[in-house]
DNA sequence: ATTATCTATAGATCTATAGATAATGC
DNA sequence: ATTATCTATAGATCTATAGATAATGC
């Protein structure tokens, strides 16, 4: 039960955002009364957290991941931005979450912040490492690993930020949307890939 | 006094959201009681509506500006995208409030919907044109105008939505913000002026 | 015995309105 | 007279907890 309830609070936050999910309404979603959620998790900011540590893990890993050797940069470079690009597509709502959740709350920001301050060097150090080797033999323009990062996600966060508004101004069906979402995908490689040339 | 009520709801909006932004804050922002804030809007919602209104109007026109014939397509487009980041830039938290809040309320999306249903044919439909016109002269890849608005907004976007969790991260000072931003810009101009060539 | 689940409720909001009073325009 | 502002409050949540009962593990 204790899972049924964090999956409903998972699905119902990521729809609705934190303020607007009641536990009252993940207890019915999750099947179970209200005061089970408590007992469980204590209260609504602590599910909330363990529900956004899951997705925002899942969110930012994906840079950590595919350090296959023997692919040149701009392979893993791609591999990686395919990688983001299909964890947001496989949970439309997190970017979302994520930005709004961050955004409006300070306090929240800060325990973010706490908890995952030695990851980022981390994450991006291979990223840099690579870069700046590039840079240095003269196959990518000067910058920073943020930029890079940062190009790669807006691009990619994007397209699921403005799809609820897309599919409501031009009826979209979903099926079309995917197709677009898949050439949207490569589009974004070919966009960074481009960009990074000297 | 009217006046005032609006502009504290949309500094707490723009900070918070429509749900932890209650009436009672906006009437001690605004230096009133709650009870004038319902006399002037009615419904917190209506209020809401005034407010987004306004700034989904800022957001969405920048595109329809800077119409000047005497500019080629690519410094026209280079206008477009600075007078895009521009406003970003004066209000960055709105990007944040306009994805969340039509993300996560259906009824007010579709209100939207219903609002501008008329507009955006009309703010794309010169940038259209242009498009049309460069790619059947062989100076710009095949592309439809969406796709090209949706990485000019995603890359200017990017930066204010991540632009809470970067400071918190680095540390950043506000002006050393400011100055990257500044860099950032032209970075996105140069993007995507690469990105829409052959 | 301990852990899981329930019912019931206290206490804290928060929105919206009713009705009183003050300010303004004719 | 009309419009602006206030005080007071009804009614609707919503979170969190206390205390009862059911289920489980030893």
């Amino acid at each position: 039960m204790e899972q049924e309830i964090l999956a409903a609070a998972e699905k119902l936050f990521l729809a609705k955002g934190f303020a607007l999910t009641s536990t009252t309404e993940i207890a019915r979603e999750a099947g179970c009364n209200q005061a089970l959620v408590h007992y469980y998790f204590r209260t609504k900011e602590r599910l909330f957290q363990a529900v956004f540590e899951k997705l925002a893990r899942l969110f930012v890993s994906t840079f950590l991941q595919i350090d296959e050797e023997d692919l040149s940069f701009e392979e893993r470079l791609q591999k990686k931005i395919e990688a983001h690009f299909d964890i947001i597509s496989a949970n439309p709502a997190l970017p979302v979450l994520f930005f709004n959740e961050l955004s409006t709350n300070p306090q929240r920001l800060e325990e973010f912040r706490s908890r995952v301050s030695e990851i980022p060097s981390g994450i991006f150090q291979r990223l840099r490492e690579d870069l700046e080797r590039e840079i240095a033999r003269g196959a990518v323009r000067p910058m920073d690993v943020f930029e890079l990062v940062l190009t790669v996600v807006s691009l990619n966060v994007g397209l699921f930020l403005t799809a609820p508004l897309f599919k409501a101004l031009t009826g979209i069906t979903d099926e079309r949307f995917q197709e677009l979402a898949v050439r949207r995908k490569s589009e974004n490689v070919r966009i960074v890939l481009t960009a990074v040339k000297p």
